[in-house]
DNA sequence: CGGGGTCATGAATACGTATGAATGCAGTCA
DNA sequence: TGACTGCATTCATACGTATTCATGACCCCG
């Protein structure tokens, strides 16, 4: 048999028509036993499986999710941030478990993502993952909205925005983190992290950091903040230049774990001990967190159940039902860098 | 409009027929200069693209890689292999670049992914990922010969195996890890990792441990071998039998990174120290390997070229060309674990 | 014995695109 | 003028599946 089988060419050797092959297979009621197992095992024998081209054309639906990704602000040509590698592998498997596929790619932000993948049919529907200045891109998420294009989008949620939104409450982990530190003693606290507009998840930290301090009273010195983009060598840097600066702190909260981590490199450099000397807590929980030494406290973000929600909201709206922008919990997690134990 | 615009639409609104359209919009020279500007400006105005379901069923061809990852062995549910996530990212930014879309499952290895990818034209081929017996699937894989589906695979390479494999030099990273040990005055070397057939990358780091040794004129203890599976916990759970024997050691290979981590953990907490009292050298360089106390010396598996060499001899075997079975350097990397600094 | 009903199947068609073959049209040259 | 050329476009069709509608066989009952 030259190519791959088809419908027709079981239906001649059952002696049918293509119709029937076809409402055979799919468990159509109106075909009979006898001819739908005849069927069938001619089907197998072939190695028979619907043409998923010919088959989305004629149904309109692919049963498939597409994942976009934005290439991280970072210029750092190591790869994928690992948080939302994790993430990715939690959606991966939400959709083999949903039956959906899952088709990934990876995009400039400035790029035209918005008109390609719903339109184009490949997908029900799309996933955007990854950080970036909101305002880069709002005009598209508008579009896709006006097109009704299902999507669901990763990231911090905020009122009126286009389409629905699914993250972490990144205000309260700011919170929880300055809070934690002061229950323990400190009262110096850094902050490391871009608090400018490439990463809105960490101004929101930020803002949720100043605000537990001020609620103990504590005035936020400004000059205790150091702008780091997501990168172990910025988190490195900023340190370095928060000890430079000879401003007294007791303590360091990193916007993400590959901050931390950097920063921690370099305060040991600089002969400072973790936790005695400076408290350090990171966000994110990534799975190098709990190698570091000392283990890093951070604040978690749960990518599994993430990855869970992003994937079940998506098909819902597939489903023409109504979704909400969702913020998940963000929780504390203590490990020996705060110096809590 | 109703629903998306289709090539008619346009022909319509241009007043050219649908043929022409598509011809336009795909270059042909044979549409006039003056048509194809018109045909084009009103394309963009209707947002329109190419339906990817028709396209594809009429060219028969997807522009698409299948990337299946099979469950690893173990039991853990946390997720994805980190070694594994890493490469998926560099296959990702590949495909990308070679303007390939790429659709990611999951799979378990028993179930039926082999008559399922290129053959309902999902994918014009297929990339596996996973650890795994050989064995189990070797059926599968002879299926896939037979069918004529392109495919590679990441994974212990072996002559005589169906189909191209693309794996990393296992027996020479055993080799050099052991080397590495002997020329720093180690002499007793513990191997931590699965023998047995879960994982025979493993096998194969074991022997090309073993080869150097004897090369040295040392002969192997079987009893320094202890089996592991693929986890933090079956590290630790190794080592801790390891130390619990009584056999004397000064120095612990392990078949992975994650492996090692765990056995890091089980031997501090029996007091003993890294490196002077125990050297230890783990296998892949995942991200977290640096992030240990001490940093782990490791044999690196370049991921990033890893995922290039495989995209690009799929997109070989698509374009019908000759691939063979490659092996890619695996590369020691010195830190602090070993005791060499 | 014929009308009505049930059941299994076949015929016709649509999904949207891409391409070989056919057509029409203008210009060229003998 | 008429055959020929070259070009731009249209016609017809195929890709493989899934569904609506039509058909025919069979049975039941009056």
């Amino acid at each position: 048999m030259a190519g791959k089988a088809t419908s027709f060419d079981i239906a001649q050797l059952a002696g049918v028509s293509q119709p029937t092959v076809s409402r055979a297979l799919r468990g159509s009621p109106t075909v009979s036993e006898q001819t739908r197992l005849r069927i069938e095992a001619i089907a197998q024998q072939l190695n028979y499986t619907v043409d998923k081209n010919a088959s989305n054309l004629r149904l309109q639906e692919t049963r498939t999710l597409a994942l976009l990704f934005f290439e991280d602000p970072t210029p750092d040509e190591t790869g994928i941030n690992p948080f939302f590698l994790s993430m990715l592998g939690s959606i991966t498997r939400t959709c083999a478990m949903r039956g959906y596929d899952l088709l990934i790619s990876f995009q400039q932000l400035s790029a035209n993502w918005h008109v390609d993948y719903e339109d184009s049919r490949k997908a029900d529907g799309i996933i955007l993952l990854g950080y970036g200045d909101y305002e880069l891109y709002r005009e598209k998420l508008e579009k896709l909205v006006e097109q009704e294009t299902h999507f669901v989008r990763w990231g911090f949620a905020q009122e009126g925005q286009p389409g629905a939104t699914i993250g972490c409450d990144n205000f309260r982990g700011g919170m929880d983190a300055a809070r934690h530190l002061m229950q323990h003693g400190r009262r110096r606290l850094a902050f490391l992290g871009d608090a400018s507009s490439h990463y809105p998840e960490f101004q929101d930290r930020y803002r949720g950091f100043c605000e537990a301090q001020g609620a103990e009273g504590i005035l936020v010195d400004p000059a205790l903040q150091f702008d780091a983009l997501n990168s172990q060598e910025a988190g490195f840097d900023a340190a370095s230049m928060l000890v430079g600066s000879g401003i007294k702190f007791d303590a360091v909260f990193a916007a993400s774990d590959t901050i931390a981590i950097g920063a921690m490199k370099a305060l040991r450099e600089r002969g400072l001990d973790i936790p005695s000397d400076v408290a350090i807590v990171g966000f994110d929980d990534m799975p190098a967190a709990s190698m570091t030494h000392p283990p890093l406290t951070t604040i978690q973000q749960d990518y599994n159940l993430a990855g869970e929600v992003l994937v079940d909201s998506l098909l819902k709206q597939i489903r023409n039902e109504q979704v909400s922008t969702a913020v998940l919990p963000a929780k504390l997690i203590v490990r020996q860098s705060c110096g809590a134990h």
